[in-house]
RNA sequence: GGAGAGGUCGCAUAGUGGUCUAGUGCGCCUGUCUUGAAAACAGGUAGGGCCUCACGGUCCUCGUGGGUUCGACUCCCACCCUCUCCGCCA
């Protein structure tokens, strides 16, 4: 969240940012909650006062008398403020990060500018197949039995797609640990108070986030929550910063509000497997944090020889929490763009920068080496998303005569180079 | 899941209705002493909100949330977590 004081002293610019952002807010609400709410606590503890030094010592009957009616309006203001403060909270919440100044301020999420372009579209003398085509005809998925068992946007991965899981997961956790990161395995749910505090909004209308029935929990979306959560409350040594996770977790997704976007296959889907990199930082290293981390995901998908592009959200596309995105997309010759042609690039990879927007949520602190406290500044991003990596290795390495051939740096892990029945 | 014990200021402990605005020890910081350090002695040692230019004031927090009471660390209820034993289980 962002901090109120911050809010009151710079109206004009936030405002400007929640448009910018087309995030749905009202300021001016927030801003007035917040003067109803100020004027009850105000008014609450001057009573609280009275009552605290006249109940000091033991008091005569006709005192007793008198602290009581105080106590009565005690109750009947705090009856007050409880929804005033419930509205409040709802409205920080939903104040958007403030945004990098490099961002481009637009208002339309398909305007993300390009940064640059690692490898062209791979160019077939036949027609590719898309990864659902090619995975049905191999044995390699089975989205049939899932819908059967689990409902639509579910998939079986069988065979070589299955044990590819595996070679991936390892694939990056060499890479990313080699880059200093510690590995983790992580839970795959979270208390809501995780999640708002990273700025979810686990409970809100068209929420993307699965709730467990009679518990505060949910379905994480991402390691991001779990990772993220880590360090709740906790005040870290500047001389242990910076923090660097990487974490492997289940993710899922509800897709509530998707139904005109792209779905084939295993494209968008309720579950999938993600290895996920997060750091907490000092302020004044985050920006470099962010470049380290993209660079990473950017060995990972070189490594894989996938043609992929960098983009760096707009205003209109940033999350919640974010102050900058960057994300990869991978060339998926099966994909459909816009013309209806196949062939298009699709997010493959994102990391954000959040500042000390999530450890405010939080909070999060570090103390440095003259004593003093301050927010960290906490960082994201994808290392691998399987299920979209798998897409991406099907359709960009599939062969003429059927078959599919495997990146050489996964072969290691792997007993064939090759997908072939 | 059942039975029992427990969760207090960084750590360890005391506190069973009103000098607890939480004591003591350790640790940490400052000072005295010392060439320096140790020891000894003295003092200081949480976080957050609100009001204030500031000095400062005030409220909240003893696992969490309710309740009883003029007044709650202390009493009542629910929940969470830890430990011991039993049961179940990958």
């Amino acid at each position: 969240m962002l901090d109120i004081r911050y809010i009151r002293e710079n109206v004009e610019e936030i405002k400007n940012n929640t448009k910018n952002r087309k995030a749905d807010v009202d300021i001016d609400e927030l801003l007035k909650i917040d003067e109803e709410r100020r004027g009850l606590l105000q008014k609450i503890e001057d009573l609280r006062a009275k009552r605290n030094t006249s109940s000091k010592t033991k008091p005569s009957t006709e005192e007793i008398e008198e602290i009581r009616k105080v106590g009565d309006e005690i109750k009947t203001l705090e009856e007050t403020l409880r929804p005033v403060e419930e509205k409040y909270q709802k409205l920080l919440l939903k104040v958007p990060n403030l945004t990098h100044p490099e961002v481009k301020v637009s208002d339309d999420e398909d305007d993300n500018p390009i940064v640059e372009t690692h490898l062209e579209p791979i160019k077939f003398d036949f027609e590719p197949l898309d990864h659902e085509e090619l995975s049905i005809k191999l044995d390699l998925i089975d989205l049939a039995r899932a819908a059967k068992v689990s409902g639509a946007k579910f998939y079986y991965l069988k065979n070589e797609l299955a044990v590819l899981e595996f070679a991936l997961i390892q694939y990056a956790l060499e890479i990313v640990t080699k880059h200093g990161f510690t590995p983790f395995v992580t839970p795959d749910l979270a208390k809501t108070e995780v999640l708002e505090g990273l700025g979810f909004n686990p409970r809100g209308e068209s929420t993307q986030i699965y709730n467990i029935e009679n518990s505060d929990l949910s379905l994480i979306g991402t390691a991001e929550i779990t990772m993220g959560g880590y360090h709740k409350d906790e005040t870290l040594k500047e001389k242990e910063l910076p923090k660097k996770y990487v974490a492997v977790s289940h993710c899922f997704r509800t897709e509530a509000g998707s139904y005109s976007k792209y779905s084939k296959g295993i494209f968008r889907v309720h579950q999938f497997t993600k290895v996920e990199m997060f750091e907490y930082v000092k302020p004044e290293e985050s920006e470099n944090a962010h470049k380290e981390i993209l660079n990473i995901e950017k060995e990972i998908f070189s490594g894989l020889t996938i043609p992929y592009r960098v983009v760096d959200h707009t205003t209109a596309d940033l999350g919640t929490p974010a102050y900058r995105t960057f994300d990869l997309e991978a060339w998926m010759p099966g994909k459909p763009n816009k013309e209806g042609e196949r062939g298009d690039w699709a997010e493959i990879t994102s990391t954000s920068n959040c500042i000390d927007y999530q450890s405010r949520g939080l909070n999060i602190k570090f103390e440095s080496n003259d004593g003093k406290k301050e927010l960290v500044h906490m960082l994201n991003g994808t290392a691998i998303a399987i299920g979209r990596t798998l897409i991406a290795i099907v359709e960009n390495f599939q062969k003429k005569d059927g078959t599919i051939s495997i990146p050489e740096v996964l072969h290691k892990y792997l007993s064939f180079k090759i997908i072939s029945r």
